[in-house]
DNA sequence: ATATCTGCAAAGACTTTGCATGAGA
DNA sequence: TCTCATGCAAAGTCTTTGCAGATAT
């Protein structure tokens, strides 16, 4: 992996970001984020764990629940609610738009598509609502979702 | 109340709909409906149960979960996930700029904020995206979501 | 040294399911 | 009449909490 939280390059960045919070650089901390920056994806705590496990089995389910909770509170990584019950979550990458995305949720099958169609104009948009909204409501807006519901082809060719 | 679901007007429209699935009318439903629609806030599934007991006491929670699906199934209620564990629900008044609406959400306090700005411009964005995204992926979208999550004044300011 | 972190087990919160009874069409 | 819907209680899931032992700095 080679993003900004890769193992090259002057340091783990969010080793800095960790101290400065007053916050431990355990192993299972690094583990987590490893896993979370080796995958792409929206995974739910368990998927975490599972993965987690496979590298470090001492590992324990709520420690993956404790950290998760503290990256998300350091604004480190975000956490979705497809509406399925359970949380997904996924490394911030920087709020550059090529790795700005969204997802395309199947309300029938749960199968979740990212896209990044319209990017640009989106961030214009929401940017000039964000400031709109800090301005009237004194918000300090951190960050948002947009995610899209529907059909997917396969379920959409089945109830037909 | 007057809008869609008034009770007055041609008959409950949502009748129509009920029958052309199969479905009963019932006194649960229509008080359940009923509560939806006096109601202009995103309810969580106890905020609903307990305003339905109060006008029908025998009503249970599980009859409020097995509408509020089934309503959710038909497109007729939207269901929100604010990340605080709970769901919420608020009902569909149609696609028309007016009623559009999204909310900001306190990732501190919980405290949510419907919100219009640039509903315009941003209906129109969707309606490019989701063109784009039914016809690159097959897929059929039926709603949406956007959400801002950050600090609320007040937060804010003790947080300072 | 010492405040933070961890794992386990138990608890908690929200939601769903099973089943017999009751009600709409 | 004959399904479909309801209510209660129990179960199910995901997530959080309490606490003693382990760990990072």
């Amino acid at each position: 992996m080679s993003g900004r939280w890769g193992e090259r390059g002057p340091g783990k960045r969010w080793h800095r970001e960790f101290r400065g919070g007053g916050y431990r650089i355990t192993i299972p901390r690094q583990i987590i984020l490893q896993v979370l920056d080796e995958s792409k994806k929206h995974l739910s705590a368990e998927d975490i764990f599972l993965k987690v496990h496979q590298i470090y089995p001492t590992i324990g389910l709520t420690t993956v629940y404790r950290t998760l909770e503290l990256l998300v509170g350091m604004g480190l990584v975000f956490k979705f609610d497809f509406g399925d019950g359970r949380a997904r979550y996924e490394l911030c990458r920087g709020d550059d738009s090529s790795s700005h995305h969204h997802h395309l949720v199947c309300t029938n099958c749960g199968r979740i598509i990212d896209y990044a169609e319209f990017i640009e104009e989106e961030l214009e948009l929401i940017n000039k609502t964000k400031q709109e909204l800090e301005k009237k409501y004194g918000f300090e807006i951190r960050n948002h979702t947009l995610q899209f519901y529907g059909l997917c082809k396969r379920c959409k060719a089945i109830k037909e």
